[in-house]
Formats: structure tokens, sequence, C-alpha cells
DNA sequence: CTGAAAGCGCTTACAG
DNA sequence: CTGAAAGCGCTTACAG
């Protein structure tokens, strides 16, 4: 049997109380009986059983997440997987999802500071790119809630943690596919962007476009298109851009104007373009099974979301963060390793941990 | 609070015990009393808390993962991912590996029967294809011992489940990717395998030769190697194709001789050739880092792992498993995407569940 | 068929 | 600075 705290406090020679403390670090024991309960512990190997403990303390923690309204349907997909963990109830955990504007730095900073004043352990929210957010995030920080950016970072915070993916390269390998999909076909490309005040957008592009000036003799990229995710706006601006440059080789969309770029394209007659496109959506989902879209970059939402629960509770554990160093994957989907679609969130889900 | 035990109890005006046979299906309530328990159960909207349950039963599970041995780097790393999350301790279960011989049935059959003489709770193997496992398998079923297929199913045998990809879209998926990279390119393509003895690589082949004859015109496949995932049988394997067929356009290596296959192509001076491969492993790594190798299609050793150490629990508990809905990734990477490499295991990971 | 009591491994007031 | 006792939510013999 693995050795409990009974054991090493007999091993010791004092009180499951003193273990208890020198486990947790607490103050009020003497370095002598500190040393005597470490020795003790290092020699039987023991390693504590977090379930009981968390048992034990019946401790609950009050997580929130902030996640934009609308119809972005990779965001309602992040909602459904956040729902998903809390009905599943990560052991002592209750959370609440908050919806604010997209794009909206002082809605986000105001939702961030009513958090706190709720009495939030912790805080995740995909964040807008914006001195206000900045400063509310560091006051929650402050008053020792817990914090981490989800999907698109602040690293001008102080946030914990990223729980998302490194959007440059994401940029990158869209680049990458675009340029060996293509091959020696000649024309420029489109990008379609929601906004360029959220940073996965921004660095998303920067990505790209530095491995298009690195392909070949240089593929141009036109002036970047931002729909602000919006599908009306995203047609309209896709659709126009087909009509002006009919030499146009491929599109890349960055963001989640997706159902109006498919439907810019079907309008247009479904030009040949090599079309790249992110988060694994019903209708990029669509467009793949379409043939009208050729590659889809993808961040597991349900990882994301249970890495960000699990890093607001190390943190409000003091607990050291191992798992901070949870790295979120960049997928790459295509007609032929698509996965099933989840009945439960909608989104493309993989076996778990 | 959540409602607990106690609340049913006293609500339903009978004991803690009474509650607890309800609650599990076990025996010996009469009608009535059981009616009154299951209606406070729903008035209350009682949750079990399942960390409390498994700390009161006090129960280990034995699993047993039977790996192959050998310098095969996927397995190494998938058993790397067994013995690291025996460190974290999955609460109550208690791994051990045992290593057989590769492809090797007779092997692989006798140390599933001891596995369950030992007293297993629960078995994960990388199936072999032949009789002798079947009946092995289906032996340790009849025990009552729970069974699942690691990486390589076999189908034909009654396993609970089988943790790994859809082998055959992982086929279809490097043929996919073979035929846009290599465009008009002409050419044959050669196969590499390690043996068509275990079903994962004739799956990868049936789905590769499938896409292959639908391209263009079709392109020619020609006969496979078997490598026997030995580095040293690879490369010679390699080098006599590369000799033999100057017009060569691509290599799908679908199974674990990468090692040979990267040594074989810098000897030859790295012809131009298409190059995809299965498992982020060291030498598939470098080859993607150094240009030689296009793209790589893997699997999460980790994923594999953990959800089989669910979907064992679940049958050993006789819980329904929810978990055999969880779907292993067809996962892509080309050098942009890359994730870094994690160092306790050396596989490729990404945030977990 | 039903219940009272002890215990799983840990933590938490409360005494001393 | 240290310890004895009760309790977290559940399960398990043991009585009756």
């Amino acid at each position: 049997m693995r050795p409990t705290v009974h054991d090493i406090a007999a091993s010791a020679g004092v009180s499951l109380a003193t273990v208890d403390r020198v486990l947790n670090a607490r103050p009020g024991v003497r370095a002598v009986t500190r040393a005597k309960v470490e020795a003790a512990i290092e020699r039987l190997g023991y390693v504590r059983d977090v379930a009981a403990a968390n048992l034990a303390k019946g401790r609950i923690y009050p997580l929130v997440f902030i996640i934009p309204q609308g119809e972005n349907p990779f965001m309602r997909g992040l909602e459904a997987e956040v729902r998903q963990v809390d009905r599943v109830t990560f052991d002592r955990t209750s959370i609440s999802v908050v919806n604010v504007p997209p794009f909206d730095a002082m809605a986000l900073a105001a939702a961030i500071d009513t958090a706190v004043e709720d009495g939030a352990a912790g805080i995740a929210a995909v964040a807008v790119d914006a001195p206000e957010v900045v400063e509310a995030i560091d006051r929650a920080l402050e008053q020792g809630v817990a914090f981490v950016t989800l999907v698109s970072d602040l690293a001008s915070s102080k946030r914990d943690h990223f729980c998302g993916v490194d959007n440059v390269a994401a940029g990158r390998t869209a680049g990458s596919l675009m340029a060996r999909f293509l091959g020696d076909r000649e024309g420029p490309v489109a990008v379609l962007a929601g906004s360029m005040l959220v940073r996965d957008h921004s660095e998303r592009l920067s990505g790209f476009r530095a491995v298009m000036a690195d392909a070949g003799r240089g593929r141009h990229v036109l002036d970047v298109l931002e729909g602000q995710d919006d599908p009306v706006r995203a047609r309209a601006l896709v659709s126009r851009y087909l009509a002006k440059f009919p030499g146009l080789a491929g599109i890349y969309s960055l963001g989640a104007g997706n159902a109006g770029l498919v439907a810019a394209l079907e309008a247009a007659g479904r030009p040949g373009l090599c079309v790249i496109a992110h988060e694994l959506t019903p209708p990029t989902r669509a467009g793949l099974e379409s043939g009208i879209v050729d590659a889809v970059l993808h961040q597991d939402a349900g990882h994301e979301v249970r890495s960000a629960i699990r890093v607001l509770r190390a943190k409000a554990d003091g607990v050291k963060p191992v798992a901070a160093q949870e790295r979120i994957r960049i997928d790459i989907f295509i007609r032929e390793n698509l996965p099933p679609p989840d009945p439960e969130t909608g989104t493309a889900r993989a076996g778990e941990g």
C-alpha cells in the first residue's frame, strides 16, 4: 500500500496535524520537527492523495469564463465545452460563463471587475488588445484572483498563463500549406480577418505574411479585409475582392467570418482558389466536405477549457503550476482526417487527456 | 451545497446503507424502499461524488499495458507515457508494463494469459493480427478482465474498445497530401511498412492505395517494402528502391523504420522526393526540421494511454462506458506547426484533456 | 430486507 | 509549537 499521512506521522513520531502543516508548508512548526517530517516523507516516498485532500477541504472554486457573445461558431463551441465540463463536475469547481460583446475592450474590462467583485477564485477570458483590459487583468491579479487568457493572449498583462495556440506559428503553417498547395500557380492571395484588435488575428497575419514573403520569389498579399467576424460583412468584402482581383490565387481566412466566405465563393461559382481557414466549425466543416475549403487550422476548444481550469485551480490552490507547461496544438484538417463532430458541443474533439 | 447521501437518506427516511444499495444497484432492497430512495435522488438532484466513492472503496485497479519491445521510437514514447501517468498516480490505479517481441503473436497471447493469471483488472495491448491473439483476448474477457486494443486494433476479437486512430483514414490522409504536394509531378510512389501482420499498417496501406488510384489519372504505387520497423533493414530496402526507380516521386512510410528511411535519403544526396511518414518521433522530427520529410501523420500516445485507462477503469467499475466514445485524432504536422518535444517522455504532446 | 458504526486519506478548528 | 478529535462524501462489513 502507498504510505499515508498516518504512516509518516508514525514514522516521524508526530501527530497528523503536524504532518499536514509540513505537507502544506503552513507556518508554526519548529525547524527540527519539520526536518523529521520531511525525512519521513522522503524515506517512505509519500505522495499526497489529491482527491482525498480536496474532499477534506470541502473547498469549492468559483471560476468565471468570459467569452464573446454573438454567432461566432468557434466561441459558441468554446462556451459549450465550458458548460459541458461544468456538467461533468470537474471536482469541486463551480463554473459560470459571462458573455460580452466581441472586440469591446471596455465591456471586457468591466466584466473582469465584476467577476472579481463577485468573488471569483479564477477568471479565464478571451482577451482584447487594449490598455483598459491590461489594467483590469492586473487589478484582478492584485486581488489574488488567478487569471488566464484564453484563445487570444495579452502578454503585456501579468496574466498567469495563456491557454491557446501559438498564433504566429499558426499563420506560418497556413502560409506554408498555401505555398505548397499553390505550387507554381501565379497570383496574389487575400486575407480575411475579424479585427486587428485581437492578438490572435494580428499574430496569424504576421506569421502568414512572413512565409508568403519567402515563398518562391515572393507572393503578393493583398490588403487585409476586416469583417468583424460577421458573416454578412465578410461575404460582401470577399465578393468585392473576387470581382476586383480576377487573378486571385488563394484566400486565407484567419478569423470567424467563414460562413460569409463560403457563401461568397459559392455565389462566384466556386472559382478554383486555394482556401485555408481557421477553426473546425459547421461552416468550415461543410467547406472541407464540399471541396471549397482546402485545409482548416484548428485549436481544440475542449483542451483549452480544461487546461484553463487546471491552471486556474493550481494557482488558486497555490500549487506549483506544473500545468502551465501545457501547450495547445495547432491541428491541421483536410477532408480525409476530419474527425466526427461532437454531438454534445458541436466542436471537434479528440480523446481528451 | 450539493446534496449528499446523508441528505437523500434523511429525505427518504432510510439509512445510509440503503441509499448506497440503491445508488449502486445492489440487491436486497424492497421495491417500495427503492422507490422512496429513487424519488429522493430525483427530487434533490443528487449526483454522486466519484472521488469520495473511490476513496471509500479503497479499491485499486491493477492495469497491464502490453507493448512491443525494441527500438521503435513510437512504442518507446508510448511506454514513457504509461510510466508517466503512473507516476502522476491516476487515482487508485496501479499500472504495470509488459514488453513483448514485436510482430510475435504467440508471445503476445502468452503475455495476455499471464496478465490475467496475475489478477489484472484490465489489459491494454498493441494487437498483432492472429487467431492466437484473438483467442487470448476472448479468454481474458471471459474471466471478466477488461480489454482494450491500443494503436493497432483487432476487431475480430471481443475487445471492449480500440484506443487508436482510424488507420484507413490515416492512409487516405497521407494519400491526399501526397497527391496535393506532388501536383503535376510524374512518377510512381513507394511505400515502406513494418509488417502486414499488424492491422494499423495494413489499414494505412489500403487507405493510401485507394486515394492514389483516384488521383488524377492514377498514380502507380510500387510493391510495399516490409522493413519490420528495423532501421537497418528499412535503410537497405529504401536504398535499393532509390537505385532501381530513378523516377520515384514520393515515399510513404507508414511504419516505424524512419531512421533508416532518412539515412537512405541522406546517403542518396536528398533526392527531391515527397516524403510522408508516421508518428512524430526523433527521426521524423529531425526529418521535418531538415526538410527531408514533408509531413508527418501522428497519433497522440498520451491521449491513447489515458483514454485506455479511462475505458478500462469504467469497465472494471461496471460503469457505463461513456468514455468509449473517445476518438483519437489523426494529427498532421509540417515544419511550421511542430510542437515542442515533451521533456518527460520525448513524445509530442498537447495540453491534455 | 434494513441500519449503526467504522473507515478511506486528508484537513480543520480547537485545546493545550 | 504541537496534538486529539471530528468531519469531507461515500462504502463496507457486521448485526439484527
